[in-house]
DNA sequence: CTAAACTTTCAGTAATTTCTGAAACTTCAA
DNA sequence: TTGAAGTTTCAGAAATTACTGAAAGTTTAG
């Protein structure tokens, strides 16, 4: 496994980067390395390229595969496991959406669900259920939507990016393009 | 500043969230109580009521101002210093995207910026620019479109969402409606 | 100017997270 | 079956991150 500059540098930045994208250095190094390299790697050869205990190399690879970023790739005749990608850069980027929307946000909708149950005991907690609701609410709008965006699939959710300020302007002429359907509260 | 338990599990929650948020523990919790106090409430008593030192509410808060979560809040008559949230639920919520942008998002794009202006030294480094310009790329409409997304304003992007799935027939009607304008591609 | 009331800073400590490497485990070929 | 080639686990060490509290700083009233 040849380390170029390019890689390297690339490498070392997603390792950088790994702990704001929840999962830690290691991990991001990983990733990077495994996405930029050219067909499958074995895990000895990533231990080796980025320094690091074959131990913290498997944990990594273990934490990817949790993550649904990396998969494992039997190369015929060989007895080592190799990795590769678990999907193109699209896929990769909507899994790391997924799995933190998971992470960040399924606990704390769950939580507030349950908060909302109980009868508020006094005026202030009645405001700070009100307050609750609201986050609830907001959390579950994006949930939703986030599902939607990903039934959309690439190619249309491609499309809607690119349609930029268009949004916009649809939105302005969705009434009379879809009466009566989804009206807005 | 009275603890109640609703208000208890809900702090305690978004201290254990804070660190997957982007923050840690104490700040977490300081944003928490903050969003769900009634009213401005100063350093000393979210020093007291968190059981925290000083020294750390006096870092928590000043880190949720670089965040612009908070601000402070002057009452008329008091010394003190007294902090109210910055905003409404969804502003808030809007800010911690933006701040996560800039902070997940913004270095990598320009480390990619950076790598795809020198020559690849060979097929290996070729191939490996061709991924990290695909990244470059998802990075960069995912940036537009979250400026997209905030320049709509709470209403519009709330119709949006709750759009849910009429979005995906919008966008097969699109181009019937914006005829040339932002065709894909 | 002084002192009281308050805030911030930061060196050192505590808590948490990550990493190593040796031991245990698995798989397969002969 | 045995052992070589590989993987995983996990206790402890190392590195990182968060927290405390005392000292220094700031602001305001008198």
């Amino acid at each position: 496994m040849k380390m170029t500059p390019l890689i390297t540098s690339a490498v070392m930045h997603f390792g950088e980067m790994g702990s704001r994208w929840g999962f830690n250095r290691t991990v991001g190094q990983i990733l990077a390395l495994i996405v930029l390299n050219e067909g499958p790697i074995s895990a000895q050869e990533i231990a080796d390229a980025l320094n690091i205990s074959r131990g913290n190399t498997s944990m990594g690879l273990k934490e990817l595969q949790s993550w649904r970023l990396v998969k494992q790739h039997l190369v015929p005749g060989e007895r080592k496991e190799f990795f590769i990608p678990a999907g193109d850069i699209w896929t990769l980027a909507n899994r790391v959406f997924e799995e933190r929307r998971k992470r960040e946000i399924d606990p704390t909708l769950s939580l507030l669900r349950d908060l909302l149950l109980d009868e508020p005991a006094n005026g202030t907690e009645a405001g700070a259920q009100n307050k609750l609701s609201e986050i609830h609410d907001l959390l579950e709008s994006i949930t939703a939507w986030s599902e939607e965006l990903q039934n959309l699939g690439p190619e249309k959710l491609n499309t809607l990016m690119k349609l930029g300020s268009g949004v916009g302007r649809m939105l302005d002429l969705k009434d009379k393009i879809l009466p009566g359907k989804n009206s807005v509260n």
